[in-house]
Order: structure tokens, then sequence, then C-alpha cells
DNA sequence: TTGAAAGCGCTAACAC
DNA sequence: GTGTTAGCGCTTTCAA
């Protein structure tokens, strides 16, 4: 008969290490040593420990443990927001990266929000991670000055590379997947195309922003500053984009967004206003989150290898910290790929 | 000029307590006191110590003061999958509510594996936490001896409720929420209505397809076998499901699923082949995700409260951190909404 | 091959 | 009001 599991924290106490070392008839040392491998020890004396740690159900406590060695074997991770499609399948790519070597990953919404941000940056930091990766969020130097940055562990960061920070960054090909974007837009006729930019904060949106007006220039298309909206990456910012660009005497053919959700918005205006995608208008994103996978929105974009982007990230950062300061910063760049979908097609003649 | 931050690991040392001990000329345990607000002291040496404090860049060792008393102010979040749309918002709730109470969160993928969830909660366990929370995720008794029960944190389960589980638990009114989506059914004349199941071992999904049932049979209509099907929670049975309804001699004239991944599985599928939504077939389903928001999808659905789950899970978990074992049992039910957007219309006659 | 002992940085009990 | 001291549970020299 099975008795109810009790969750509600009557843990009873642990057995430490003296414990397991008072049962074995063998001192501490011999314990830790036999369970970090770490010199040798007589066959008989490993067995009997082995034997008494499984038999008392003994784990090392992981914060007497940091104490002793500076270090607590966790990394934080700061995100704007969670909820943002782009950022879960980040997250999933670093926490399968930390959890094959038994980190753990801390999870931090800043809501972009910069006291937020440098909040929880401080906190991390007091609290001893090991580590720190931003996701699309970057430093300035007035919130790296309200921050002790003495005492910054480790960062690596996300598609936004800060000039402030000399630290390994990963990101993807902003120039080059634009282009080809762009390409494919041309290749159907558009010669009038909007685009809607991102924060200039950031890294990543200033370069997809540049590869779209150097784009246009190769083609001597000239870039009507009435077709450069200013968005925020968020979906509403997109919808209020849209409305903008709506308003126009002169119509854009095709419109294009700096990443997927703002172009998402965009197809929701469309939609409620009648315009016909493709038909009348061709819309495309960058990232190829989930969402626009689906038939129903079947969005032209440019892939991010978003897993792959935060499994980069992790594993630089752990190395980084094994290797220490001295190796010198890396900053890969992960292939961005053309994803042809349903949102773009032949531009409308005039 | 400003020099670039090194996020290389060049971290200097910290200072200690005795450093700001030996800075203000007082002892460890009095600065300890200031810092705490625990016990009286003069307000000249208060400010004396605070001052150091603030000179000196010092913040107390969560590590050591972890150790000293047996907290790391830290809970485990344990989730399926983080990119699956219900979770982040979730999530989201959790971590605003931890966060105001400066604790954090680590989070956990399972993917839904028996081994990943137990070999993550005994990590967990073996970190100290000091609490966990599963996102709609529950423990076998199988699962829970493989585990080291003996030393579980408070635990707060959100949507799966667990027999052998002795804990707090949030969940949604499950059966209203269906009964009143079914009544809107039945008031657009529909009597051929399927449902997609979730799994068993889901409380909520049980609650869900009885609530399906008992509304069915309030209504005298009957409940065909093949209307019936199968699915796990994910978008891709969704699409299994539709495909295997689409192949029935007689369609339904609606379709709903036990959650919105699933029901958006179907209109995809729907679109694929050319069946009009709402026109020739009703869909809904539950949970209300983002993106059953859009103008393109228009999910008529049930919503549930993610941000408020996820908070009240977070808050009744801190204080039974707080309140220790002897406080009763508690369980939550918020309220769902019925949502009615595009995707329901008037039963198609035969 | 093993043990003894110091100490990581903090808090709490006990003194004064 | 404040100081002294004993650990929390572990790893790591230094000795044997």
């Amino acid at each position: 008969m099975a008795t109810r599991i009790n969750a509600l924290g009557t843990a009873s106490k642990r057995p430490t290490i003296l414990d397991v070392a008072a049962a074995c008839g063998v001192s501490p040392a011999t314990v830790s040593n036999v369970l970090a491998e770490k010199r040798h020890i007589a066959e008989s004396t490993r067995a009997l420990v082995l034997e008494k740690v499984r038999e008392l159900g003994y784990v090392a406590s992981a914060t007497a443990r940091g104490l002793r060695m500076s270090r607590t074997w966790s990394i934080g991770v700061v995100v704007g927001d969670i909820a943002n499609p782009f950022n879960p399948e980040v997250v999933r790519g670093i926490e399968e990266t930390l959890w094959a070597k038994k980190n753990s990953l801390i999870l931090c919404n800043t809501d972009s929000v910069s006291e937020r941000k440098v909040a929880y940056l401080q906190n991390l930091i007091d609290k001893h991670v090991d580590g720190l990766i931003l996701i699309s969020q970057s430093l300035t130097q007035k919130e790296a000055n309200a921050l002790d940055m003495s005492r910054l562990p480790p960062l690596v960061t996300i598609n936004r590379f800060s000039e402030v920070i000399e630290g390994d960054h990963v990101t993807v090909q902003n120039e080059g997947g634009v282009r080809e974007l762009m390409q494919h837009l041309f290749d159907l006729g558009h010669q009038r195309i909007a685009f809607i930019k991102g924060m200039t904060s950031s890294t990543s949106a200033k370069e997809r922003y540049d590869a779209y007006r150097s784009s246009m220039k190769k083609m001597g298309f000239p870039v009507d500053r009435n077709f450069v909206i200013q968005g925020d990456y968020t979906m509403e910012s997109g919808v209020e984009a849209a409305n903008k660009l709506l308003e126009l005497p002169g119509l854009p053919t095709a419109i294009v967004a700096a990443n997927d959700a703002m172009a998402i918005g965009v197809l929701g205006v469309l939609r409620d206003r009648g315009v016909s995608v493709p038909n009348d208008i061709s819309v495309a994103g960058f990232d190829d989150i989930f969402m626009a996978r689906h038939p129903l929105i079947a969005l032209t974009t440019v892939e991010q290898p978003k897993y792959e982007t935060g499994a980069t990230a992790a594993r630089l950062l752990l190395e980084r910290i094994e290797d220490g300061p001295e190796t010198a910063v890396r900053r890969v760049t992960l292939d961005a790929t053309l994803k042809i979908r349903g949102t773009t097609g032949h531009a409308k003649p005039d």
C-alpha cells in the first residue's frame, strides 16, 4: 500500500559527509576523494564508501561545496520577455547544454526595462553565478556604470553586440539573410519596399536595416523616407507600423519587418483591413518563429537557428568559465536561411 | 574616455563581512545585524557600517548565508517544454512573484520524458532548492519511488493534480469552461461535436473531457466513439487527429480540442484541405494562448489566466515555505472565460 | 593510501 | 549595544 508523498516541506535532515565517513570508519577526506575521483583510493575502501553513500542516500551539498570552491554551477540567463516567441527556443538550447554539464539556469525577465535589467544583473552578480548570458539585451555604458562591474563573471551576448562589453558573442548572418530576402522580392518585381526597423540600440536590428538599405541602393531603387518605420520588435509595433504605412498616398508593394513578431502584426492589420496578401502586398519577416510556420500565417522569413544560437552561447560560456580570461574573445555567426512561404508573391503592377 | 568592460571573467575578489567589520572597527556580527536589521544598533555605528558597505561595494555571499541558514532562495520550476506556448506566460507569472521576494527561478525542461523529469527533480532536491513548482507535470507513484522523497521541499503543482502527492495546487475551472464552450456550440445548432482529448494522466485533460461528455449527455446527443480522438496537447497531435476525423464517413460539424495547440493544428489541416472554418466545420480550443488571438487564427477558446496561474502558484509556494507544513493544503481554482472568436459559427445543415 | 585540520563567509547563541 | 565564538558541510593542503 503506497503512502502519499508529503510535498509540504517536511524534508528530513540529509546525511553529511561526516555521516558517511563515520559509517565507513574513514575520514571525510577519503569520502570526498572517492566521490570526486581525485586521488587514488584502495579499491576496497572505495567500494565501501560507495555502498554507504547509496545506503544513506548521501548527496554532497552544493552550497557547502560552492562556498569552499567558490563556484555555484549556475548561469544567469537574462531575457527581455520569455513570453516573446523568439526567446523560448533560444532558452531551450541554453538549457540543454547547461544540463549536460550539470549547470543550472537562472531565468530573469527584464521586460527590457533598464532599471530592471541593472537590478537583475546586480542580483545575479551578488548571487555569484558562474556566468551570464544576455539574449537580445545589451548594456549601455550608463547601465554598466550602475553595476559593480569589477565582479562581473564571464558573460556571453546573443544577437545584440555591445561595444561597451568585451566578451564572447553569438549572432546570425543578419546582412546575408536580409540581402537574400531582398533579392527574392526583387525577383518578384518589387521596387517599392517598406521596412520596419528594430531599435537602433540593437546591433542585429541595425544590421538588418543596413542590409535593406544597401540592397535597395544596389538595385538603384530609392528608399522613400516614409517607407521606413521605427518599430521595437513587438507585434504591437508591427500593428502600428502597418497602420502608418496604409495611410500613405502611395502604398508599398512589399513590407519587410526586421523580425517575425512585427511582420505577423502587419499581417493581422492587412487581414482586418481586407488587404490581400500577397496579391496586394507581400510581407516578410526575420527569425522564423514557431508561429510563422503555421499554414494560416505561412510567413516568408529568414530563419535564425534559435536552438543552436542558445546552445552555442552556452557552450562558449562554459568553455570560457573553464579556460579563464586568457583565451581570445570569440564571435560566432550562424547561418541564416531564407524560407519562402505564402506571404510573398509577384509585385502588384501600378 | 570610457574603458570597455571586460566580460571574460576577470572578477576581482569580493570583500567579505570581515573586511567591512575591520574597516569600521566593529565585529562582523554587528555588520551582519545592521544589514539584516535584526537587533537594535546605535545610529552612529549603523551609519558608519552602511557607509563602508557602500564604499567597499560589499554584498553578502548568498552561498555562505545559504550554508549557514540552510536556504538557497531559489525555486525549481519544472516544465515539459518552455517552447510550448502555454508555458512561457505561466513562467512569467512565477518569475515576477519570485523576483518580488528575491528568489531565483531555476528553469528545467523535462521534454515530458519520465527519466529526465526524475533526474531533474533529484538534481533540484540535491541542490537544496527551497521549493518546487511543476507546470502541467505530475509524478506517478513509480517516479516518486525513484526519487529520494524524504528530502522533498515544498512543492506546488499547476494544472495536473496528482493523487500521489499531498501538496498545494493551482488549476482552472476546466469543467465550467468546457461546459460554457459546449453551450455556445449547442446554441449554434451543433450536435455532431468531435473532441480531441489530452493525456489521461493529466487531471486537467480528464476534467475537460468529462465536461465534454456530460454536456453532450445532458443535451441527449450521442457521443460517437470515432469522434473522440486521443491527442497529447501538441500541435502535431492536433494535426493527426484532424486527419483522422476527416477520414470519417460522417463528418462532425464542430471539433473541440482540449487545448489550443491541438486546435490550432486542426485549423492548419482544415486550411490545407480547403475545409472552410467556420462555414463547414467549427473549431474551438482551451487556454487562449497568444497565437489564438491573432486575426488570422482568431480561435474561439476558453481562457485560462496563465500569468495569474503562475503568480498564484509562486505565492502559495512562498507562503508554504514561510509557514511550514502545518497549515492545511490549499487548492486554488481560477476562473475560465469563454472567448468567442472567428472559428465557431452556425452548424452546417446535413 | 589515508587522516587531521584549516578555512570558504556567514549567522546566531551566548556573553558582557 | 556590541563582541566572541562555534559551527553550517565541504575540499584541500600538509603530514604521516
